[in-house]
DNA sequence: CTGAAAGCGCTTACAG
DNA sequence: CTGAAAGCGCTTACAG
């Protein structure tokens, strides 16, 4: 591993100039720099990255904690801001938690020993908070808030008028009979749709009927099963979110409903798959893209000492596609 | 930010101390010991992880190179590595190439600089190969391999196998007029896959006919409208992956046509997904955890500087799903 | 067992 | 414009 100093050595110039041509930090005598970069190119060097950022307190890095480096939703975020990263000149280390407190812990700790600039979380627990206080570097929520959020700054999308929106839109394709399958309740993006999916049912006087699920697949056959049984007379599913309406869809067309005919059926989250699906799945859709882009700006505002705002709200869209069939009359 | 000197300081001894404590690499007087300790719980000192991987040389990350980050089958791939990197206490750095043969090189020299030890990765440029030759530590390939596979390890399974089975069991289901959708050339798993299909096509004495798709879906959307345009009499289909025969399975299915009764259709890599979907997917399974396990496994040997296999090839296997139906006749 | 010193490979005041 | 020096925060020979 060739270092400054051989470059340097090699070029008859001290390691500072080497340093200075490669950061162009300061004027160098051009016969001087000429002769710096043909030694970079001769040995090939390359700056260590480990000692500058030692110097520095900063490696141009973000974490990105996931709670599941599975689940479509999250890699389409990871996918987002790993581009605008890379545009802001910024590298991302993605960190799966696996829903693990301990882990989350552990991963938010790595980073910031890591000399990380600052970490995009995507948790649920509570408990983090503290963990957040404690951490040394600049930490936003995406996708999700712990408390208020007057602390902890955050981006997501409005998950309380998405809960509206799903309902009414199953009421004004006609159901009568609707049951949401509730994301777990330890999440603020579960809470707040269910209450603007109860807001709705009070409004429009229908009974509510929830089932609490697990925004995935595994728990969304599971709970679908159950679904069917406890409320044989369903005609409308609000599903946990667009992996969720698959399992559900699988499940009941095992069963021999047929969708939208029968039951009708909306999904939330408008990843790509719920669009690729046959049929194509009708969803409340997250401006994904813009929600990770954001939360790399609102991040490196943050770390670049700039004002940020802390609550960050994007808004949700009603994608009308095939599991669901708006009654005209209703109109 | 505390550092090992005020922990030192607050205990009443040197810093040399404090690491051999922390580190727990040379006896302590057990007085000293627990002041020190003391002192870490007090201050709440956490290593800086920088300095120590400036000193060591290592920085116990893996660096993980996929060419999509959105592309279900790399995300898996992806977990089953970070499980396994968790395990060993390696932690990992995801990197998105996006299938851009200049960003692979940046990634690999960034990781490089940063210290990791090591780098799984998962490409396809050929021109890849002199990168990996002139990086400094330790590269596998995972999924793909580049030239005979003598120079660089790689782990990967059996697509010439799995080439054939797909052809073979279309085949047993009594199709005729069988049209393979090949992965892209410049994949080593698409030519070997397409070696395989050809190969039964000679023996079975039916002619090969293949139309080249991206392994993404919005590519197979394109495909599989160009297929059934061409060949109209098509009545098996051998999709480039799942995510492409999911493509097909709703370009068919807009057209009119029954799946699996008019035409058959098998996939590539069973992702979760493959078995998610509605019908459920005939496909080759690929052995995607043992695949990412095997290469941490692989990597940590040699990073550790053990003796390493250089090819390793895991066996695939048909997992006939609801897609396909097999005639008892042929059996 | 333990401390002072040197060093990992950079960067940046500081002097000149 | 440029070099010698100090320092980023650790770890580990080296001496004692």
């Amino acid at each position: 591993m060739t270092s400054i100093r051989d470059v340097a050595k090699l070029a008859g110039v001290s390691p500072a100039t080497v340093s200075r041509v490669m950061n162009n930090t300061a004027n160098v005598d051009s016969v001087k720099r000429q002769r710096v970069e043909q030694a970079i190119k001769e040995t090939g060097f390359k700056p260590n990255e480990v000692a500058r950022s030692l110097y520095k307190k900063s490696s141009r890095i973000i974490g990105v904690i996931v709670p599941n480096i599975e689940n479509p939703f999250f890699n389409e975020l990871a996918g987002a801001i790993e581009e605008e990263c890379d545009k802001k000149g910024y590298r991302l280390t993605l960190c799966n938690s696996n829903n693990d407190l301990e882990k989350e812990k552990r991963n938010m700790n790595l980073l910031s020993r890591m000399n990380a600039d600052g970490i995009i979380l995507m948790t649920n627990q509570k408990e983090i908070k503290e963990e957040v206080r404690k951490c040394q570097i600049p930490v936003i929520m995406l996708d999700r808030q712990v408390g208020t959020g007057s602390e902890i700054a955050y981006i997501q999308s409005d998950h309380y008028m998405g809960g509206r929106m799903a309902m009414e839109h199953l009421l004004d394709c006609g159901c009568r009979n609707i049951v949401q399958m509730s994301g777990p309740n330890r999440f603020s993006s579960a809470r707040q749709r269910f209450q603007g999916y109860t807001d709705v049912c009070r409004e429009r006087e229908v009974t509510a009927v929830t089932l609490e699920c697990e925004y995935d697949y595994e728990d969304g056959l599971k709970k679908a099963e159950e679904l069917i049984e406890r409320y044989p007379d369903t005609d409308g599913i609000i599903a946990a979110n667009d992996m969720v309406a698959i399992s559900v869809y699988k499940v009941l067309t095992k069963k021999g409903y047929r969708i939208p005919q029968d039951i009708q059926l909306i999904g939330f989250d408008n990843i790509n798959l719920s669009r690729l699906f046959t049929p194509e799945i009708t969803t409340i859709e997250q401006p994904i893209a813009q929600m990770g882009q954001e939360a790399v700006k609102v991040l490196t505002d943050y770390i670049e000492g700039r004002e940020i705002r802390r609550q960050n709200v994007f808004p949700v869209r009603l994608i009308p596609r095939e599991t669901t069939v708006e009654k005209p009359a209703n109109k």
